[in-house]
DNA sequence: AGTACATATTGACATTTGTCAATATAAAAC
DNA sequence: GTTTTATATTGACAAATGTCAATATGTACT
């Protein structure tokens, strides 16, 4: 066995916690930098901080009541669940029809580690 | 007196955690979301990432400093000290010829606030 | 007032982002 | 299998963003 292959084409956005538990107190270097830079900006955006707050005020929700409260097409939100699904910030899951959203709360945890004091 | 033109002004980026104590749990609506988003925005992008990380390392960091472990222009890199000030994720500082930069640490609290558990 | 140094602004450009209408795909119900 | 309902994808477009070279402004020192 020469390398493991899966393990490091699975690394991707996969452990924040990993690089920056001390916080922005430990030095981000380039390349911690670009790992957190896309996760933050997939929460930087108003429709996707209300869909965020929805799905965690209610622990759960389904994609078919998100498009009214943010105002926006339904094809616009399907794209913003997508970021934030692509950025492992919520969880997909299909029920039926229906497709379910949960948070990851591992990487809000990991985003408000970073902003602590 | 009929109102009050000053605080109404003045409100803009200022005060986030007046808004969203209870971080993301709380019911975001769109205008605390178009409040919050360019706050985050501002923080997600590698570079800035690096920058507010030098500055907290340090407690306090020169603009002169700060060009070469971005590995960018200077004028990019003033850029985007203007980007994190008009956040209110750093203060500037005048001294002499040199800009100086601090942490904002109550921005950084409302923001690890913001995604607590 | 003239020079040297630090930082900011301007203007230009390529890239990325957000949005929707139209269409496609998937899953259930009939 | 056809129809309905939910969600995703595509293609197009305007707007925002990131970058730099060139230039301007500010600040101190002679």
């Amino acid at each position: 066995m020469t390398k493991s292959p899966v393990k490091e084409s699975r690394r991707g956005l996969q452990e924040v916690s990993d690089c920056c538990s001390e916080g922005l107190r430990s030095p981000i270097g380039k390349p911690e930098a670009d790992l957190l830079a896309p996760i933050l900006k997939a929460v930087a955006h108003p429709a996707r901080l209300q869909l965020l707050s929805i799905i965690a005020l209610n622990g759960q929700a389904c994609a078919c009541d998100l498009t009214a409260p943010v105002d926006l097409s339904q094809p616009t939100v399907s794209h913003h669940l997508k970021i934030l699904t692509e950025a492992e910030l919520i969880h997909r899951e299909q029920r039926g029809q229906w497709a379910w959203f949960r948070i990851n709360e591992k990487r809000m945890k990991d985003i408000s580690a970073l902003f602590a004091v």
